[in-house]
DNA sequence: CTGTGTGAATCCATTCACAGCT
DNA sequence: AGCTGTGAATGGATTCACACAG
């Protein structure tokens, strides 16, 4: 959703898939955590049966899911989690690291800056922009946070493959532009905005108040019976 | 996608609505944030054509969400903003405020804590809890971190109608069980993992690496050509 | 027997297209 | 003349159900 058509490019790698559903992809990265925490845990082995049940999701679904990329599943056994693992990560392009700007060194772009999540998933932050110049120059996470009107040329001279937007409002839709000017494919867009952007370039929004306020849609009809049941 | 099916309540408030899908409730809060901006900016009334441009989504699609709760535009002239604003937030609950306890005190939560786009969405920070005798007693964001067992109780003489999740994965299914056993039915839920709620609670994941993940699928095939592409 | 892989069937969401209001 | 509201049509995604492999 919020996501214009888009001409796919046409696959190059050997492989085999042609043009899987958006959804199917998301899901993905889910489904690698959960096989990463079992494979942790001891199991080796694992049906879609099962997995659809940490997951809340139906096997067929996890069944349909894979079978876009190949046959990993042994019929009467399930799937090897560590097959299972090493097919994903192929798929998703996580057999490599990528590397990020970040976008915004306030209050929001420094807890982003020194998240611990992103290291060990594969992403690596590669320099960091602001365009307050009492931020320019401090060391936030390890980086020099650079001026923003540098970050044309500076991309250019070290390419990343991802930004990360933590700008205000007003801001986001002009640096999502210089970003996708330097040649940015992917941006992940902590700014509570929806953006504009050419069809090849991807956008995630990470915007926790709205995940709330789709949630106070069911509380609000919920509330009240529980609260005055006279 | 990864939430059960559930049986809803039946509606009993006034209005009319009977069972919008979920994709529709997801981006109204979307649909507010622009027509608050736009109002900001000076306009006061909008056509779903001009709306669906600022949003990447179809003039039909706007129509076709609004329709579900009533009919808020004029034809000939389009939706008056202040109007629509004004059903949206009745829709969506957002005429009053929602309190949240957070559950996680460290890198993560303290930053939650001190994130400034809730307030002025209408949700209030009410309590937050941590495990580690560290940082129990300590001052965040102006409140004192109880501790994680005390929770229940606590939360039982004065109820949050949200939770927010910012432990260690591994904590993060106890966690939400305790939650749901003190009655909150919506959790905004941080720790990077598939977790399992009866049917009645919402939950929202917030996971930066992942949306980066189903990012790089695409990235991973645009790369090659743009780099070598002799 | 168990559990995958997959065409077919079903279900759900989006888009079309136009009648009708202003 | 312009734009909404909405049934009908289309297009996708999920689920079903079963042939087949181990």
């Amino acid at each position: 959703m919020f996501r214009g058509t888009l001409a796919r490019r046409a696959w190059e790698e050997a492989a085999i898939p042609l043009d899987i559903p958006e959804v199917v992809i998301e899901r993905l990265p889910v489904y690698l955590r959960v096989l990463d925490r079992l494979q942790r845990n001891g199991h080796s082995v694992i049906s879609s049966q099962d997995l659809g049940e940490e997951l809340g999701v139906t096997p067929a679904q996890i069944r349909k899911d894979l079978s876009y990329f190949g046959r990993f599943g042994k019929q009467g056994r399930g799937y090897s989690i560590q097959r299972l693992i090493g097919e994903l990560r192929q798929i998703l392009g996580l057999e490599r690291r990528w590397s990020m700007a970040l976008v915004g060194a306030g209050q929001l772009g420094r807890a982003i800056a020194s998240y611990r999540g992103f290291g060990p998933q594969g992403f690596d932050l590669a320099a960091i922009f602001d365009a307050s110049p009492a931020v320019v120059g401090t060391t936030v996470a390890g980086h020099t946070v650079e001026h923003v009107d540098s970050m044309e040329d500076r991309l250019r001279e070290r390419p990343v493959e991802i930004g990360i937007v933590a700008v205000p409002a007003e801001h986001a839709q002009a640096v999502i532009d210089q970003l996708v000017g330097a040649g940015v494919h992917a941006i992940l867009n902590y700014a509570p905005r929806a953006v504009q952007v050419p069809g090849h370039v991807r956008v995630r929004q990470i915007d926790p108040a709205a995940a709330l306020q789709s949630m106070t849609y069911y509380l609000k009809s919920e509330e009240p019976a529980l609260r005055a049941p006279r």
